[in-house]
RNA sequence: GCGCCCGUAGCUCAGCGGAUUAGAGUAUUGGCCUCCGAAGCCAAGGGUCGUGGGUUCGAAUCCCGCCGGGCGCGCCA
C-alpha cells in the first residue's frame, strides 16, 4: 500500500512529464523547514524553469491546474499550493498522517522491511581483526558498524552474510608465537633474547602461562615454535569470540587467510594475473601494473624471495567472494587502510574474469580515540598499547557502547570520552531511547485493557500538533532505512531514533494518554505503541535491547 | 612532497543544492513531580558553518586555492 506522500508524488510526476516530456528531472518531495509551508514541498518548477526558458512561478501553475483532478480523487492530501518563487506545498489530511498507527500495528516486527525477491546477495565483512591480540575499541566500532548496516541491508530484503576474516599467516603471526615462546621461557619484554618488535601486552603472558598450564614445552626449535602458534592463535580467536558474543554480534562465515592458500587460490590467483599481461619481473620480484587502474605506483605481486605479498591472498579471497555469488559486498575497514582499496580493486580488474569495477564497496572509518582526564588513553594495562572491546562494554555497558558507536559518521574521528560516559552513564543517548520504549510498556500495564484492540482504533481524534507530528515521523521510518541501507550510514538510524524519542517524551508530558475518554484514550495508545514498535524495530537493528522496564 | 578523508555552538556531533531566524545532545542558567515512570518536560543564552574565490535564481551543501587536523604513501599485514 503506498503511502500518502508516494501517492502524490506519483501524481505530480505524471504532472510534470505531461509539461515537461524530455525533462530528466525528479519530483523530490521536501521536508519543509516551517511548519506553514505543509508538510512536503518541492522545486520542480524551479528546476524545470532553467530547461524550459520559462517562469518558475507559471510552470508551477501548469502542474497544479494538469493535477487538480487526480489530486482531488487521491484524497491524500488538501489541493496544491503555489509559494514563494514557485514551490508547490502539499498539505497532507489528517487522516493521511495517522493511517500510518493502524499499519505499523498491523505490521509489527516488520514495519520498515521491505521485500526484495529480485536483491543479489550480499555480504558484509568486518571486524576481520589479525589473531595477535584482543579486540580494540577500533574494532568494537567497526563491529557495530558492520553488524548494524548487515541488519540494515536485511531489512531491505538483502540476503546478508556477515563474514570475518583472520590474517593467519603472516609475519605478525610468527611474531606472536615468537612472543609467547620467548615469554614461556621467561623472557620478560625487552629483555635479553626478546624478539624484536615483540608483542609487549599482559595478554603474552596469560597464553604462554595457560601453554604451560596444559604441558607445553616451548622449546627454542621451530616444532615446538608451530605448536606455540597454534595454540596461541586459538587462544586468541576464542577470546575475540567471547567478547564478540559479549558485543551481540554474530557471524555467519569465518574465513582464514591460510585457506587461501591451502586451498590453491593464492597460486591461481597469481596465475591469473600472470596471465593477463599485467605483470612484469624486476629486481627479482614479480610487479603488478597497478598503476593502470589508478594506483600511484605498481605493487609487487611475488618477492625476490619467492613469497607473496599480503596483497595477493586479499584478491585471491575476493575472487572467492565473487565466485561464491556475491554480487555485492561491502568491506569495513578503518582508513588505515585505505589505501587496499585502490589495490584490491586493481587486482581484481587485471584478471579480468567479469568482476565490476568498483568491487567490493568500502566503508571506511576513522580511528577511535580514547580520552580520560582531557589526556588521550593509549594504553591498557592487558593489551599493552590500546584499549579493547571488552574494557568498553564493562565500562558503559553492551547497549550504550553499540549505540554510541554505531551514531556517528564512519568517517569522522571517535572522541571516546571516557570520564563523560562513566559520569553520565545514566545519562547515555540510548537509555533516552530505551526509556521512550519501557514508558509505553509501563503505560500498556497501567491500562490493562487488551492491544488487539489498538490496531482498530478509531484514530479520528489524533489531531493536536504534536500528534500529528509525531505520526509524521513514523512514517518517515521506512525512508529512513530506505536511504540508511542505500548510503550504507547506520548512523542515521541511530539519530533518528533520538528524534522520535525526543518527539515521544514531549508529546507525553503534553498530553495526558490514559484519559476517560475511551475514544481518545485507545487513539493515543495507539500512537503510543506505533512509537514503541517502531523504536523496538530501530533498536533491534542496531543490536540494542528494547527493555520493558529500567 | 603526493593521495584520500575531515574542519558547523565551550565540548561531542546531525544537516538529500532550496524558502528572511543553520539544528540536536552535553555543559551553563531558570522553571515543572498530591497527576500515565523526573533516566523525563518547558524556557534562555551560546555561530563570520576554517578561510578566500567561483558556479547558481539560491551554497554549510557543488568546484578551485589556502590554512589547520587525521590516515596512508614497504619486496610489512
Amino acid at each position: 500500500m503506498p503511502s500518502p506522500k508516494d501517492t502524490v508524488q506519483a501524481i505530480l510526476c505524471d504532472g510534470v512529464r505531461k509539461i515537461a516530456p524530455d525533462a530528466m528531472i525528479e519530483v523530490a518531495l521536501e521536508r519543509p523547514r516551517h511548519p506553514e509551508h505543509g508538510d512536503y514541498a518541492t522545486s520542480v518548477a524551479l528546476q524545470l524553469a532553467k530547461v524550459l526558458g520559462r517562469k518558475p512561478r507559471e510552470i508551477a501553475e501548469d502542474i497544479v491546474k494538469s493535477t487538480r483532478q487526480e489530486i482531488a480523487g487521491a484524497g491524500a492530501c488538501e489541493p496544491l499550493q503555489i509559494a514563494g518563487a514557485g514551490f508547490i506545498n502539499i498539505r497532507l489530511k489528517q487522516s493521511s498522517k495517522t493511517q500510518i498507527v493502524r499499519q505499523i500495528l498491523q505490521a509489527g516486527a516488520s514495519f520498515g522491511r521491505v521485500q526484495a525477491p529480485a536483491a543479489p546477495p550480499v555480504q558484509v565483512e568486518f571486524v576481520s581483526a589479525n589473531p595477535t591480540g584482543p579486540l580494540h575499541v577500533g574494532h568494537g566500532r567497526q563491529a557495530a558498524l558492520g553488524d548494524a548496516l548487515a541488519a540494515l541491508l536485511e531489512s531491505q530484503g538483502y540476503q546478508v552474510t556477515r563474514e570475518f576474516y583472520y590474517n593467519d599467516a603472516g609475519a605478525q603471526i610468527r611474531n606472536l608465537a615468537l612472543s609467547v615462546q620467548a615469554r614461556a621461557q621467561g623472557i620478560e619484554p625487552g629483555g635479553a633474547g626478546w624478539p624484536v618488535d615483540g608483542y609487549a601486552g599482559d595478554y603474552i603472558r596469560e597464553i604462554a602461562e595457560d601453554f604451560r598450564a596444559q604441558g607445553g614445552k616451548p622449546q627454542d626449535d621451530l616444532s615446538d615454535l608451530e605448536a606455540v602458534r597454534k595454540f596461541a592463535v586459538a587462544f586468541l580467536r576464542q577470546e575475540q569470540d567471547l567478547d564478540l558474543r559479549k558485543f551481540g554480534v554474530k557471524f555467519d562465515v569465518y574465513t582464514l587467510e591460510s585457506s587461501m592458500y591451502a586451498e590453491g587460490k593464492v597460486a591461481a590467483a597469481v596465475q591469473g594475473l600472470v596471465a593477463s599481461g599485467k605483470t612484469y619481473e624486476k629486481d627479482g620480484a614479480l610487479w603488478l601494473r597497478t598503476t593502470d587502474y589508478g594506483d600511484d605506483k605498481d605493487r609487487v605481486v611475488r618477492k625476490s624471495d619467492g613469497s607473496y605479498t599480503y596483497f595477493v591472498p586479499d584478491v585471491a579471497y575476493h575472487v572467492s567472494k565473487w565466485q561464491r555469488g556475491f554480487a555485492k559486498v561491502i568491506n569495513v575497514q578503518g582508513t588505515d587502510h585505505h589505501s587496499a582499496v585502490t589495490r584490491v580493486r586493481a587486482g581484481l580488474q587485471a584478471l579480468d574474469i567479469g568482476i565490476p569495477q568498483g568491487y567490493p564497496d568500502y566503508v571506511l572509518h576513522s580511528l577511535v580515540k580514547v580520552m580520560r582526564g582531557g589526556a588521550e588513553v593509549k594504553i591498557s594495562k592487558r593489551a599493552g598499547s590500546y584499549v579493547t572491546v571488552r574494557d568498553l562494554i564493562d565500562w558503559v555497558g553492551r547497549d550504550a557502547a553499540r549505540f554510541f558507536l554505531v551514531s556517528r559518521k564512519a568517517d569522522t574521528e571517535f572522541v571516546f570520552d571516557i570520564d563523560l560516559a562513566l559520569a553520565k552513564s545514566e545519562e547515555n543517548p540510548v537509555y533516552y531511547v530505551q526509556y521512550a520504549h519501557a514508558r509505553v510498556c509501563s503505560m500498556l500495564a497501567q491500562w490493562g485493557g487488551d492491544p488487539a484492540a489498538l490496531p482498530g482504533a478509531e484514530l479520528g481524534s489524533l489531531n493536536s500538533g504534536k500528534e500529528l507530528d509525531l505520526a509524521q515521523r513514523l512514517s518517515e521510518f521506512p525512508e529512513m532505512l530506505s536511504a540508511a541501507a542505500k548510503e550504507l550510514a547506520p548512523h542515521a538510524v541511530a539519530f533518528y531514533l533520538r528524534a522520535l524519542a525526543g518527539e515521544f517524551h514531549s508529546y507525553y508530558n503534553a498530553e495526558r494518554i490514559l484519559v476517560e475518554d475511551e475514544a481518545l484514550r485507545v487513539a493515543r495508545l495507539a500512537l503510543c505503541v506505533a512509537v514503541r514498535q517502531t523504536i523496538a524495530n530501530g533498536l533491534a537493528l542496531l543490536g540494542v535491547s528494547a527493555p520493558e522496564k529500567m
